[in-house]
DNA sequence: CACGTGACCCTAT
DNA sequence: TATAGGGCCACGT
């Protein structure tokens, strides 16, 4: 196994980001595996923390597998607000309510 | 070239 | 329910 392809990594996955529905969230590590990286659940963190604000993507919708918002990024929470998500008291969205139901099944 | 870092994840304690 | 540690891999210094 050579090197990850990191350019072909940030073209799937962002191609999945942009299909995220309004709404729902998913998590790195799920973007990681529809991706067909699914060892590379950091690099798509990297992917996400340099995303173009200019491409419009909806990577607010992105969480990490405990459903917590992006570090030194406040402003996530209140999009997801926006979008109909409500936080716990624990500051993290409840995932069993509010995960991309079309791609659910890749939790376990 | 070696080392530290990070919008991560899983298992064990 | 919390913490700790290992694995992961590209990137910048």
């Amino acid at each position: 196994m050579g090197k990850v392809d990191r350019k072909k990594l940030e073209s799937e996955v962002y191609k999945i980001v942009g299909e995220i529905p309004f709404g729902s969230v998913v998590t790195y590590g799920q973007l990681a595996r529809l991706a067909g990286f699914p060892q590379c659940a950091r690099m798509v963190g990297y992917a996400m923390a340099h995303t173009p604000e200019a491409s419009g993507l909806p990577c607010h919708r992105v969480v990490n597998s405990q459903g917590r918002i992006a570090p030194n990024w406040p402003e996530q929470r209140a999009l997801l607000e926006q979008e109909g998500i409500c936080f716990r008291t624990n500051g993290c969205v409840d995932l069993h309510k509010y995960m991309w139901k079309e791609i659910s099944h890749l939790d376990g």
